[in-house]
DNA sequence: ACTATCCGGAGACACCCACTCCACTTAGAG
DNA sequence: CTCTAAGTGGAGTGGGTGTCTCCGGATAGT
């Protein structure tokens, strides 16, 4: 009955300790195995049983809650850093390369943006990283570096498409979605030359192939 | 313990009229669903008991075989036309095109190349259909039109990308797909002076955020 | 030393799926 | 028409996954 640590009587010393150690533990799986790990799990690597969890949070969403607020915040801010970029096409490459770069080291956060049931808690988050977003695209657009027929919602997919590739190669080629990511970008340029060289290698026939059977 | 239809004696009448709604409605199940869906769903659809599918296929493993050889058929005799294209760059964009195509169409076998556990029984089309893929990429880097940076692997990482994005836009936005190979061609093309103009709408923000919250 | 608080983790429950079994039905040969 | 091998449906089995509850026992802190 009682979630919330500043309200009403302190947790005891011991029950404290291991709602950090939950919430720790959570951070971990989740950032590894995305959201749709399960609770015992967390329970597990936190050293905790199953239902200390549930007496702590009453369900996987107020967890979810508990973390990822901070998260989408740290993604914000980085969006914010883009949209003040003196030059606004490099602003927008390293606001692409550092959320996908986020979401990889945080599945959950991924699975927050683009998977995950009802989110309503952060509405309001999303709002703004939203509004940012515009602002980001559109000065790119405004300086001509971004083909002017993209918008925000190209920017979301884009970096959709690029988590997913990241997610198919991981772990064989941890860096081969920036590979990808730099090819997108030569599509989202508006003129060009000549192509800009690709941050990492493709993947090998074989590799591939071995990607293509998960050993489920 | 019969499974062949050519060998042995000939299946009776209403058994073989079931194998052929059983096969009917596999097909329709898998290129809906994928080939997660249960055998049970495709034993409904076909109007037979879950019982008949097993006797007429041992395991799932050879309903898939005995569908998808077929498709994957389709799919080679599609590279080959690419591979003859007299513009060797738009037999590479319309290859590209179609093959997603065809996956959009099928789900099952989009699962079948990037997501099947054992295809073993494909092993020797697979390795056909890579060495014409290899080939229609080589012309068109010989023609000076494909950036020469990029490999077979590469393609197939593209198809990979832009049917996710077709699954995760079907069925709000079901030609949206074509948007982003539009762009990744903009991105795989050696040089461009301007845009190729983009050949479907982006996304709206609500659209694109009701996709994001799945209704699981 | 005593009690409110907290603990662990087995297990209830609710899904999902591949696959089996067998009492019943039926095609089709003679 | 009769008779039986072949075929059938679908409840059931076993194994998996996940959320969340329950309660006998441990323990912090006064």
């Amino acid at each position: 009955m009682n979630t919330d640590t500043t309200t009403s009587r302190p947790l005891r010393a011991d029950a404290e300790r291991n709602r950090r150690r939950i919430l720790a533990a959570a951070r971990e799986v989740f950032a590894r195995r995305g959201l749709d790990a399960g609770l015992d799990e967390i329970a597990k690597h936190a050293g905790v049983g199953t239902g200390t969890v549930y007496r702590r949070f009453p369900d996987k969403k107020a967890l979810v809650e508990a973390l990822f607020t901070e998260r989408l915040a740290d993604l914000t801010a980085t969006a914010h850093r883009a949209a003040g970029h003196p030059d606004p096409w490099a602003g927008l490459v390293e606001l692409l390369e550092s959320a996908v770069a986020m979401q990889i080291e945080d599945r959950g956060l991924k699975d927050l943006l683009f998977a995950y049931g009802d989110k309503g808690a952060f509405r309001e988050q999303l709002a703004v990283l939203q509004e940012v977003l515009r602002e980001v695209c559109a000065r790119a657009v405004a300086a001509g570096d971004l083909r002017p027929d993209v918008d925000l919602t190209d920017l979301a997919t884009v970096q959709l498409m690029t988590t997913q590739v990241a997610a198919f190669a991981e772990p064989e080629s941890p860096g081969l979605w920036r590979r990808y990511l730099g090819l997108m970008l030569d599509g989202l340029c508006t003129r060009r030359e000549s192509p800009t060289p690709l941050p990492h290698p493709p993947l090998d026939t074989l590799t591939f192939e071995r990607l293509c059977h998960p050993p489920r």
